[in-house]
DNA sequence: GCTTACGTACTCGGATATTGGTTGTCCGAGTTGAGGCGG
DNA sequence: CCGCCTCAACTCGGACAACCAATATCCGAGTACGTAAGC
């Protein structure tokens, strides 16, 4: 139980890209030297983001990535779902009649998490 | 991102000590069947909780595992620590001078979570 | 009746598949901008 | 000066390889209990 490396990537590029002239496209090489990855591997992650709505990519010559116009309002927890997905942390597929206590207790518990990183915005960080 | 079934198990297996009859021994057989699980994997897990202090074994015929004096007082949270172990969910490891902000945004949502399941014992479950 | 030996029913722990997800690479296809060349 | 062509620099997406942890199995070793044999 942990979590991949690639949300890492993920909201560390976020980060870099809310640091970077607004508007201005990054290339994924660039992006990847920064964090010591593999240009492809990263842009696999990237465009994860792009279907979550987060960034834009422009292809062809000076191409790159950058954050749309709503960007200030992406949480911790909205970069993780994209890029994680959404299913439960925890799950009791077992066949014990009714639904099961312990996995009630297990799923208040990533409420919890979730609640928390679901308030913090990227924008906060990037201030600093 | 997701917990183990081998947490799953865990629980769910002292749930069940917790609602037979007290200091009596259960064997793993008993335990896996009831959850569908192969006796031997079960037994890896269980060793793990032995070793925890939560559980012990006893060997020979008529053996099997059977909850410790102070039971009442398990958490969830030292099960997951002594199943999953007890490392951060979250660790960044690039090269970035300073601490990660990412990675101190990410520590203090687990401990949300972390901090629930500390208050939430076993023995409550099994009241019910 | 007491002890000893043995068989049985267990757990314990190491070694070893098997599987699935994460991480990463490779490459062809499509896209865009820039520069050159001919009119 | 304008339009077309071509090239280079990109991203995109699928296919594939490497790796690692979770899951699971197998088996030998140790341990305790019960029973039966022997004295």
């Amino acid at each position: 139980m942990k979590f991949s490396k690639a949300t890492n990537y993920a909201l560390h590029t976020l980060l870099f890209l809310a640091a970077s002239p607004p508007n201005k496209l990054i290339g994924v090489q660039q992006l990847a030297e920064r964090q010591e990855v593999s240009p492809t591997y990263l842009s696999k992650i990237l465009t994860k983001l792009v279907k979550a709505g987060m960034i834009e990519s422009t292809s062809g010559a000076n191409g790159g990535y950058r954050l749309k116009r709503n960007w200030e309002e992406i949480s911790f927890l909205d970069v993780i779902h994209a890029i994680e997905g959404t299913t439960s942390l925890f799950e009791c597929e077992m066949n014990h009649g009714s639904e099961c206590l312990i996995q009630k207790v297990m799923v208040s518990a990533e409420e919890k998490m979730e609640d928390f990183l679901k308030n913090q915005k990227l924008s906060e960080l990037a201030k600093k």
